[in-house]
DNA sequence: TAAATAAAGAACCGTACGGTACGGTACAAA
DNA sequence: TTTGTACCGTACCGTACGGTTCTTTATTTA
């Protein structure tokens, strides 16, 4: 069960025991709440009711912690797959905008907010394990499912695009902008920026005007 | 010459004298390099060949040497104001450019990529006067500047929105899109993303296509 | 030349935290 | 009942780092 860096891929595609998962949703919300340097291994043992010397044998040692906790967050958040396959137009735009608006939820989530934080703090250490496990399993997994949806729909004739790797950034860029940045810098969303449905869907509006047919 | 924080308004638009300049500098360079946990008091003395008692009458504290450090590059970085006054619609357009190009020159610069990881990383203390002031001093900033410049665009009839703000805020997604996140947390910019005047001019094509006359 | 100020540099202190060792407990298998 | 396993809780160690103090060495000012 030791989790240190598991041959060439760094990253551990294991699934925890149930107590570890309890262990490791604890130290999200010390995490989130406190952010990395509430994160110690005396505090995650007191707060879960854990033993120092189990966290050691689980997780090897802190970094692997940190990693554990990052690959758990990760393992938990799935995105919806893309349902049914004939859709029309507006179904499919509506498809869009859902998924617009699902990724808003995601990268605006306490948690996210919170991984991402102690991710970019850490990722001038030499080897940069968690930057590359987040960047793994967040993002590009995320630009996959995109990339699918979007190529569905030049393939049906909604879009038109060349690159779906570019279409998708800029689709991004739309949904975004800089508000993650914002938050991850400690500002708080305005209300308007709370509105997630609302928008994605401006997003989407704008999107079209790019690359709709 | 002590920098506690100055009343109400809690950061320092104070003159550094050369030789603090020169100590700032070295910590920006530590700090670029290895990140917050490189830049401790006796590794900065050590390497700016300065006493730690100086460091502390300079700046307080450990907190206040980092803001000093993100003060002082915030004061460094001068945008080119906007310049003669009567353009035509093209060199309007190519202003706009060079100012989104210059954008992304600031925002994928290793020192400005260090500084936001730097306050990132320390954005959930309870002041959290990093991220403040890298707002404040960064963001706002900036964004005053393109708010006038696209007015002035609006003004002359080459571009319609109603808010400025949110036309600024679709100009900087269309041409930072997710680079920046990638950016900070460790992935090396591609070779057609750092190709800023590219970058650039493709973003401008795509807001002229939304908010062009 | 004498007094005074500034700063370098080293020695030191306290503490927080990563990591280890060990004793005690609950529980399952034999 | 015994044996082994997994785990909790606590005490402990070493170290790195923030912060302070002191001595020495210029550099200024009178």
């Amino acid at each position: 069960m030791s989790l240190a860096p598991t041959s060439d891929t760094e990253f551990e595609d294991i699934a925890f025991t149930p107590r570890q998962e309890a262990v490791l949703e604890c130290a999200l919300g010390l995490l989130v709440e406190g952010g990395e340097k509430a994160l110690t291994t005396a505090g995650l043992a007191r707060n879960a009711n854990c033993s120092k010397e189990s966290l050691y044998k689980w997780f090897g040692d802190r970094d692997g912690l940190l990693a554990a906790v990052v690959a758990y967050q990760a393992h938990k958040v799935h995105f919806p797959p893309e349902s049914g396959a004939t859709t029309d137009a507006d179904a499919f735009r509506a498809h869009l905008t859902a998924f617009a608006a699902e990724l808003l939820a995601v990268l605006f989530g306490e948690t996210s907010v919170a991984l991402n934080r102690l991710s970019i703090g850490q990722s001038n250490r030499d080897d940069n394990r968690l930057g590359r496990l987040l960047l793994v399993r967040g993002k590009h997994m995320i630009s996959a499912k995109a990339r699918a949806l979007l190529e569905a729909g030049r393939h049906r004739n909604y879009l038109r695009f060349d690159d779906a790797e570019e279409a998708y950034q800029v689709l991004y860029g739309l949904a975004v902008r800089d508000v993650h940045v914002r938050l991850m810098l400690g500002e708080t969303a305005s209300a308007e920026e709370q509105d997630l449905e609302g928008q994605a869907k401006v997003a989407v509006d704008r999107f079209y005007k790019l690359f709709g047919v």
